[in-house]
DNA sequence: TGTACATCAGTGAACGCGCGTTCACTGATGTAC
DNA sequence: TGTACATCAGTGAACGCGCGTTCACTGATGTAC
């Protein structure tokens, strides 16, 4: 970073995630290794595990700091039908790394009760999203996993370009026509 | 195999994309090497390279194997409104390993021109399934849009363990309520 | 039916490489007095 | 304000291992005659 920096960093671990990050939105959560993120952060190849222990660890922290994002994008949005599904989208598009690993619990410590403390509040951000989501004439448990449904799938069908012919670039415009066929025709 | 095989496997190729599959079921697709396959398939670890050149090679069979099962799956679907989300989610949850390779084009070769045949061919399909999942008088292109996504979405949250606590185990007869909120309440 | 030969699926030893992990270390920072 | 010391973030050499790749080979199968 700062290249009067001295031995110590300072804010290493915010630099080594950022670059897991960076990493995963290129080549995907499995495609680079310990050491390549240490290049990229500029650093001794140890210092990663020195500071997550190991790829498991680095990548709880990452989907910790997601679903604290995404609390926290879902708490943010006005009590309006179709902003908590654009919301949705927008993290899911503007975090893709920490998106997609948010997903796939088999590369998570599940019980780190870091991870677990943000799950917990990010579940709760979206039951109240989806919430405001779904009409009250309308609310039920199939309309909210609907609603939950059709904004996920969205956001990842974009970011696998599979609607990249259908949608263009910017996700979170295109998002809303196309969520509001959920609220009726 | 067979433990009266010779020195000639007979499908060998076969064998080690089921391999791949189980591979990928248990843990994802980046969680194995080509030797590991190898060794599950009871073959040489040269053998998988000799078929498919390289993980990519392996991995765009699979996939393109994926897309032609998607294409079979829409294909008999009934002109029915909800059959064809429904037949969606029961190609990605009874076959998640197609399903995850086929929606991460950065594992693929993306020019191998079988690949693009099956992609084009599932791709007709699909249209084609989301023009009987809509009714007719709300045919546009979100609310197509909207459909697969709502589609995609649900098994996508399936599979990844997000709605187990809300939907249990049977996939394809939880969808049928939550699609079914897209075509009104 | 038998022989000779080409083809090619599959083998297994050998290689060099990048990886995660270990460990003794360095040196900056914070705190006690 | 100055000194001594503990702490701990970050280093870098060394290791053993599994990996993909190469390559000369083996032997089953198909075909020509």
């Amino acid at each position: 970073m700062s290249s009067t920096r001295g031995y110590h960093h300072g804010d290493l671990r915010r630099t080594i995630l950022d670059a897991a990050a960076e990493a995963i939105t290129e080549s995907g959560p499995a495609g680079w290794s310990l050491r390549e993120l240490a290049r990229r952060a500029g650093v001794s190849h140890a210092a990663p595990a020195h500071h997550f222990g190991d790829k498991a660890g680095l990548l709880t922290a990452l989907a910790t700091e997601g679903f604290q994002l995404l609390a926290d994008e879902l708490n943010s949005v006005p009590d309006d039908f179709l902003e908590a599904g654009v919301a949705y989208v927008r993290f899911a598009t503007g975090h893709r790394a920490h998106f997609e690993v948010m997903f796939q619990p088999a590369l998570l410590r599940s019980d780190d009760p870091e991870l677990q403390a943000a799950e917990n509040r990010a579940s709760t951000a979206l039951e109240e999203g989806l919430r405001k989501a779904v009409p009250p004439e309308r609310a039920s448990g199939d309309m909210r996993l609907a609603a939950w449904s059709i904004a996920h799938g969205f956001a990842a069908l974009w970011l696998s370009g599979a609607i990249a012919d259908r949608v263009g670039e910017d996700a979170v415009e295109a998002a809303r026509p196309v969520l509001r066929n959920l609220l009726r025709g």
